[in-house]
DNA sequence: TTCCATTTTGGCATTGAGTGCTATAAAGTC
DNA sequence: GACTTTATAGCACTCAATGCCAAAATGGAA
């Protein structure tokens, strides 16, 4: 009550900062999320993720270590940046789809289009998923960040071939496409394949044909010291 | 410099206790990792996991919280147990199938394999797969400690595939099939399916499948509360 | 301008995990 | 009994993370 409410559930990562409105009320934020998340990156990247402490990181901001923790909820998140907001795509993607169009088909499209990135994003997030599929740390934060994805696909197998999410089906295939997209991740984000979604889209090809042995056409693309192009 | 090694290239979660003989020279060990084990899991499940600290686990058994840290690395790690073995099995396994036996076939018999336990474990291993997928801190544990379970299957699949087993292929393969046996695990500790080696394969079986929507009896099996039967 | 409500910030104390170092206790050997 | 080996306990320390409260900053109202 006593709220100018305009919908706004937005707020999930961001505690008091970020108003629902554009009212300005009260002191100002002093910085915001994407300055914290370069300026942190940056020290990652240069002294790694374990020896850059939080004082670090808020000293190199120019706030203080207990408002760090307004912004982020622990040191890991920041990795992550608005990770949140993509799985508002995927649900979209996934439910939006053709009742008619094959189940690892729309899932696979889905991957793919949900993670499209401009060309000026893709340096910064190399960054960020060479430290989440490296770091200890981070691989395991990941499977905590990405439960809810998980949900998300579950959801949409469950509605596809019935029963509740959390049995067997549903949750295997949700498992089992966020290793596929994590592998391509981690593959892309190791060398130097510029096409992220190339990957993803090689690996959830993989998966649908349930790693089929025979096609080898799917099997020897990603594979850079090795095979010299040509075949 | 100056270290006096003896080899002992096994001192993975217990670090110098348990020497590779039983030669008994020195002060004796005051506790086992099983003992050790056994009254932290019984903490954990009645208490909860993030409630319970090292110096409560250390009380109980009777040692120092300096001993507790020189038998488990960390408090996750009692959970998981004598893992580690279970690898050195899972390897012979798929090494030691046979070539012309389908790929996803000897991968799904050396998990199902390694994954059969006597009846007086499962109470014991229900808790702790329990808490491995329920505890958010394990959760994310899980995805460091599962690690050297997919190199393992990478390293399996690149032999049968060719390429690297840092390459697209094994990668997906290894991450996708550890994504089907955490949700084989999962259900199992979830509901009361006595049959753990049963969910896994079936797990195993959607995955070869590529999760074809069209053998509806894999999909229907471990649903126990919904289910009314018909569409 | 002064007071007030609102919002962010910063400092302080606290908890808890994990690590390094050192002294001590227990065991066997000479 | 002296010596070596091994395990233990205790202490100090770092760091992440959280709760609490006072102070600062901002706009609006009296």
């Amino acid at each position: 009550m006593a709220d100018s409410d305009t919908g706004g559930a937005e707020g999930v990562g961001a505690p008091a900062v970020r108003p629902p409105t554009d009212i300005t009320r009260g002191r100002r934020p002093s910085t915001t999320r994407e300055h914290i998340a370069r300026q942190a990156l940056d020290l990652f990247d240069r002294r790694g993720f374990d020896a850059t402490t939080v004082d670090e990181i808020a000293s190199a901001v120019g706030i203080s270590r207990r408002t760090f923790f307004r912004y982020y909820d622990s040191k890991r998140d920041v990795v992550w940046g608005e990770f949140d907001a993509e799985m508002v795509r995927l649900r979209d993607q996934l439910m939006g789809a053709p009742r008619d169009e094959p189940m690892m088909e729309v899932l696979r499209r889905a991957v793919v289009a949900t993670n499209r990135f401009g060309a000026g994003e893709l340096d910064e997030l190399r960054i960020r998923m060479g430290l989440i599929s490296t770091v200890p740390a981070l691989v395991a934060h990941s499977a905590v960040r990405y439960a809810e994805w998980c949900d998300v696909v579950a959801d949409f197998v469950a509605r596809r071939v019935g029963g509740s999410p959390k049995s067997l089906g549903p949750q295997t295939v949700a498992r089992a496409a966020l290793g596929a997209a994590m592998a391509a991740f981690a593959c892309w984000a190791r060398h130097d394949s510029d096409d992220l979604t190339g990957e993803v889209d090689r690996a959830f090809r993989l998966l649908a044909t349930g790693f089929d042995e025979k096609p080898l056409r799917l099997w020897v693309t990603g594979d850079p010291q090795s095979s010299s192009s040509g075949s």
